[in-house]
DNA sequence: GGATAAAAGCAAATATTTTGCGTTTAGGAC
DNA sequence: GTCCTAAACGCAAAATATTTGCTTTTATCC
């Protein structure tokens, strides 16, 4: 059961769905995810369980949605005159993010999330950032690779690394990407 | 709680971890995800529940350890007789088999397992391919780049799109991401 | 404002996971 | 080979979690 987008968009479904997100946050920051149940977050969110499972099927699909609302940047990339640069002092904060212990943790459940649009949602808010990055730097004058090359040899490196690998995802590495995403050696 | 490595490895442990794993791959054929549960795959195996849980935790750590197994790969990378050839010829069989229904669930199973070191696990397998590609270059007098950036600029994008956004992640993607991690544009 | 159908609540029915305890058995010591 | 010890397993009861049928509430559309 995939979350949908458009439950009733007003009134008791909304709060409903914002208090057991909240529920969730809380007791993440209080819990280890091994004593997160349902029950226990809908006694939080004071909501009956069938609703939650009614609504989201199961834990990791609500973890999941939850998980989706903090991977949206609420903030467009620094400006920092040019394109290397905004892309390294982007990326320094995205890997930094990433790689931390609840970034891995949040990484892993949208990956284990069976939807895919989650997951290519996830991909899109990366991308969108990443494409504002480009557009400035074409705006500037610079000619930078298409937005699919800089994604390639930037991000797949950084969110395979931090996946597979997270010691070996550091920002000496997110330097020689950059520079080889943008034709260096 | 990690699957232990080093249970008894003969006798009664030994064929109890084999009848399960052998359950796990047989109902995986024949039902979806979603009604497979431990109870079923304790029947399958001739096994009681309680072991499976006190072995191996819960559903999703046992089909990660099972699904392990798959990704171990069981011949060496064929020789082409060059390097660029290949890696081409390598990553078109792993594309093809990553992007695969079964390809991408078993990658799903992987990073919804809590155990970060089976994750390591899965990257070792395709670093220690790509490093007898690289090995046998050397050998030929090639000088190829190391075998990080190999991983970097070919395996890295390659699960970055197949995780994300798997429809992008093809045979043509492939042949870039080669020709630029060997230093081409 | 009233009709209608989606979403929530409640509680009983199922299914699952956990746990305590007795039994089997692998692996080591002699 | 036999004995000892502790790891694994089996079994069944207890605790939890999930599903489901039915009722009630309430957004949303006319």
């Amino acid at each position: 059961m995939a979350t949908r987008e458009s439950v009733r968009p007003g009134g008791r479904s909304a709060r409903v769905q914002q208090a057991v997100h909240t529920a969730v946050r809380e007791l993440q920051a209080e819990r280890s995810r091994e004593d997160l149940t349902i029950p226990v977050i809908a006694a939080r969110a004071g909501v009956t369980p069938s609703t939650i499972y009614r609504r989201w099927g199961n834990l990791n699909d609500l973890l999941a949605d939850v998980t989706l609302e903090r991977f949206r940047p609420e903030t467009a990339p620094e400006d920092t005159g040019a394109l290397a640069s905004d892309l390294l002092s982007w990326g320094e904060q995205y890997l930094d993010e990433m790689v931390s212990a609840p970034g891995r943790q949040m990484l892993c459940e949208i990956m284990a999330s069976a939807d895919e649009t989650r997951r290519q949602r996830c991909f899109q808010y990366a991308r969108e950032q990443i494409a504002q990055i480009h557009q400035r730097a074409v705006t500037r004058g610079e000619t930078p690779p298409d937005v699919d090359t800089l994604m390639d040899f930037i991000i797949g490196p950084l969110i395979y690394r931090v996946l597979y690998d997270s010691d070996s995802a550091t920002p000496e590495r997110l330097r020689e990407w950059v520079s080889r995403a943008l034709g260096g050696v």
